[in-house]
Formats: structure tokens, sequence, C-alpha cells
RNA sequence: CGCGGGGUAGAGCAACGGUAGCUCGUCAGGCUCAUAACCUGAAGAUUGUCGGUUCGAUUCCGGCCCCCGCAACCA
């Protein structure tokens, strides 16, 4: 039986629209999964959708809809993604408000606090009167309020259940130390090891129902539900069958050594750090790597937001251009672990220059000739496969996906370089053998490179194959120019 | 001294102790198989700043300036 690899997106909050960031890394979680399909490993890939806690509450409130109702809307335009995005049909797709997994937060709760690691507390939260809201202190300037710093702040003690994080201190560094490449890239893993150094505080993983009841119940105290994060988190377990599926979990947890997560930058802790702690509080192994994404901002570097007017909508984008040039700008032209800046000027540029003129144009020029001159491809020279277990290794050392689509841009700009050089269109005239043999190389090298595009480029890639195999020309360009 | 990232040709990035590379854009030439695509060549950078180490620094060390995130729950 196939070597099993499990692999997982973080799960959106769906409290707005999907948006190109987490367009990002749902596309580099499936091309490193496909890596691994084509590297032939057994492949659990999983996304889905975070769907409770106050934000959400509150947002359907404001529309006056059913938080339920709200809920599936943004959950099913998440599902959308999977199709527009090129993403493998197989993905699991889990919401947290599954039944299913409802059933393995609380299961997990037990087992936490059996364990000893959840306790009630006291705990004050600062509360605005002017916005009528509960304030973190990150959204406080100078201790207040920043959209009412006249008035002081409330105070109000409730009770909430806490999650003993400071007793894992020492067992996260452990962890770290042990798995060198816990986290991806280095200088992510070292900011984790900083903060988890300093010392940690224990968190509040309980809410009031009374105040917000859209949350996973407390076990065994109607008056709490559970604060959104430890709910979610656990979705990483319940999404292979934990508790109850053994053999499931067995296979995808305990064999594959973990799960490989993507996340942005702004889950580092909870990640790589929080979750690591829960399952540690559950008896449970911990992840295999947790791979960090920058940011993707607008044009200068800022931030996107509405606000701003500079957010991008993935799926405009594949409208326009299609799925693989938003999978081929989201893998090759964003740096691998830094914040990239996204304007649409950039995405139709490189469009234009690596799809259109790039391996587009190549493909045309090269079944042209193919096709004229009557060559087709040996049985023997077409392949199934390019990538091997070693080298879907080496690939996954790094998670830079960015560097590899490099290299088989090299090939291509090699490839016409080539033609130029050895003019085959010229030789047919005077040397047509020789010419026939430089176009048959050619045919195998693109067949080469539309193997390599695979996991990147799915569609693109059986397109190529398809076109060499039936030696066709490509009816209509392949990436037509914008 | 809270933590972290960054300042390199017009733009976006790379390199990392040995005379600074790539992509886009610009200019000149070539080719005609191809999606006015492709190939070649050229112009364009005192690598934020000051100082140190060194035979030699963009690369190592220190000071300073500027940008951007994070600072306990927003991909």
């Amino acid at each position: 039986m196939a070597q099993p690899f499990y692999i997982t997106t973080t799960l959106p909050y769906v409290n707005a629209d999907p948006h190109i960031g987490f367009a990002m890394e749902l596309i580099r979680a499936d091309a490193v999964a496909r890596l691994h399909v084509l590297g032939g490993y057994d492949v659990f890939f999983n996304t889905g959708t975070d769907e409770h806690g106050l934000k959400v509450y509150r947002k359907a409130k404001e529309q006056h809809v059913d938080t339920q109702e709200y809920v599936d809307g943004l959950a099913q335009k998440y599902k959308d993604l999977i199709p527009a995005l090129g993403v493998r049909r197989e993905v699991n797709f889990i919401r947290t408000t599954d039944a299913r997994h409802k059933q393995a937060a609380a299961a997990f709760w037990d087992k936490v606090k059996a364990n000893g690691f959840i306790y009630k507390k006291s705990y004050s939260v600062k509360y605005c009167v002017g916005c009528e809201l509960e304030k973190t202190d990150s959204e406080l300037v100078e201790g207040r309020c920043p959209l009412h710093p006249v008035q002081e702040l409330e105070l109000i003690n409730e009770e909430n259940y806490f999650f003993k994080f400071s007793a894992f201190q020492q067992r996260l560094l452990d962890l770290y130390e042990q798995n060198p490449r816990f986290v991806v890239p280095d200088f992510r893993f070292n900011e984790i090891k900083a903060f988890v150094a300093r010392g940690l505080e224990d968190f509040s993983i309980s809410r009031l129902s009374t105040k917000m009841p859209w949350g996973v119940p407390v076990p065994g105290d109607p008056d709490q539900v559970m604060y959104v994060w430890f709910d979610a988190l656990v979705n990483y377990i319940s999404a292979v069958g934990w508790p109850e599926v053994v053999d499931s979990f067995d296979r995808w947890w305990q064999q594959t050594g973990g799960v490989v997560q993507y996340c942005g930058k702004d889950n580092l802790r909870q990640q790589a750090a929080m979750w690591q702690a829960m399952l540690m509080a559950a008896d449970l192994p911990p992840s295999k790597t947790v791979v960090i994404n920058g940011f993707i901002t607008g044009d200068g570097g800022l931030k996107m937001s509405k606000s701003l007017g500079n957010t991008i909508d993935p799926l405009e984008l594949v409208g326009e251009y299609g799925t693989d040039a938003l999978r081929y700008y989201v893998l090759r032209e964003l740096t691998a672990f830094e914040d990239s800046p996204f304007t649409t000027e950039k995405f139709k540029e490189s469009y234009n220059a690596n799809l259109a003129n790039g391996i587009g144009n190549l493909t045309s020029r090269i079944l042209k000739m193919a096709t004229t001159y009557g060559i087709t491809l040996s049985e023997e020279d077409k392949k199934t496969s390019y990538y091997t277990p070693a080298l879907v290794g080496e690939i996954v050392t790094t998670y830079d996906l960015s560097k590899k689509m490099s290299e088989i841009w090299q090939k291509i700009a090699m490839l016409d370089e080539h033609i130029q050089r050895t003019e085959p269109f010229k030789k047919i005239k005077v040397d047509p053998e020789a010419a026939k043999k430089d176009v048959y190389d050619m045919l195998k090298n693109l067949f080469e490179i539309a193997l390599m595009l695979e996991p990147y480029l799915p569609e693109t890639s059986v397109t190529i194959q398809n076109l060499i195999k039936e030696n066709k020309m490509p009816e209509k360009p392949l990436f037509m120019r914008k």
C-alpha cells in the first residue's frame, strides 16, 4: 500500500467572501498535494471553513439572516473555489458546523479536561460603551478605544474556561528542538521559538452562551460555548476521523508522522504553538510541518483592504484569465514566504510574458512543425510521470515551489532558444532527416515540460500532453494574449 | 532597549567574502516555425547611510535613518 501523506490548509473564517490570500494558500497546498500524488503517495488533502464565533454571529445579525443560513451561503462560496482554482476534486471539505466535527470538538474538550488542562477562571473583559463592544488590548490606543477616546472602558468580569497553555512551554521547545524543520521558513521558526521561550499565558477557550450562542457547547456546562479557535483547530484531527474512526486516524495522523499545515503568517502562533500544545494536552502526536505563507499586499506593499479598494477577487481573475493563469502567478511570481504585492497590471504582464508568449507560444510553434512534418512521439518517449518520491522529498524540504517553477521556465526559454539556433523550419528544405530529428527532440522536451507542470498547472499539462499524443495543433492559443 | 521582515538598475525580485544576476519595461539588430510571438546585443545600480573587520564586502560586525507587519487570538 502506498505511503500516506496528509496536508491541510487552515480553515478560512467565513465572515467575508474568499480573498486572494486564501486562494494562494489553497493553490499552494494543492500543488504540494498533487506533487505527492505524482510521487506515488496516497494523499489526504483537507480544507474547509471555520464557521463559529462572534464575528460570524454578528455579521449574520447585521444582515438579518439566520446564522446557519449565513454560514451555509459563505461555505458554498468557499467550496466553489475548489473547481475554480483547479484544486483536486478529491479534496476533503470540512465545516466546523458539521455534526461530526462538533462531536469531535466536544470529545477533544473532554479529553483535555480529563487530563487536567482546562480550568475555570474569572476573567475581566474591557467593554467600550460607545461601541457597545468588547475590546482586546490590541484594539486599544493608550488604553482607550480609538473611536471613543473620552469614554472610560468598563471592566466586566465573567467566568470562562481557560487552557493551561503555560504548562507546555518546555514541551513545545523540545518539540522545536527535535524537529528542526517543524516550521518553514526558518525565520518564522525563530520567531515562534522566541515567542514560546519568553513564556506563555493561559488563554480563554470559552464564552458565555448568553452573549454568544454561536459555538460548540462546552460539554457539561450549558452556560458556555467553546471559543472559536479551540473548536476550529480540532478540525485537523476530526477531518481524519478522530476520535471514533480509529483506522483512518491511525493512517492519516500516526503513519504520516502528522499533518503538513499551510497557513498565513498571522496564524503562526495558533498553528505552531497553541494547536501543538492542545494536541499534547490530549495525548496526541504533533503536526509534522507548519508552512507559513506571507501575505499578499496591494500595490506598494500596502495592506489589502476593502476601504482602500485594493482587494483582488480571485474568481474575477480566473474568469478573465483562467484557472492556470492564477495558479501560475501564485506559485511562481509571489515570493514563497515573504509578503508579495499583487496588482492586476503585474498579473497581466506576467501572464503575457510567461504563459501567452512563453509556454503557450512554444507549444504552438513546436506542434506546428511536428504536425506539418508528421512527427509523433514514440510510445517509449511518452512517459507518464516525471516526479519520483525522491524528487518530491527534495521539493518539500524547502516548500519553495516558486524556485521549481522557475526551473521549468528556464527549460522553456532554452527550448525557444534551441529552435532559433537549429532553425528546423529552414533545415527542412535542405536536410529533412536532420530537421525531423531536431523537431522530434523538441517534441520530447515539450512533453517533459508538460509532465513537470502537472502539479502546478494541471489543466495546461494535460492539454499539452494530449495535443502531443494526438499530434494536433491547439485549436486556439493555450493562453490568449491579453 | 518588545518581536520579526525589508531597504540592490524605471518596476518587481535574486545572489551572499572575490570585479552585482534574473524578469518586465526601454533602445538597436536578427528570424519567420509560432499567439506582432521568438532569438541576439545594448543602455541602465557608487547594492539606504556612517564606521569597523579583511588582501578584498552587496555579502561579516557595530551605530544611525527609512518602510512594513505583529504585539495573544484576521488568510
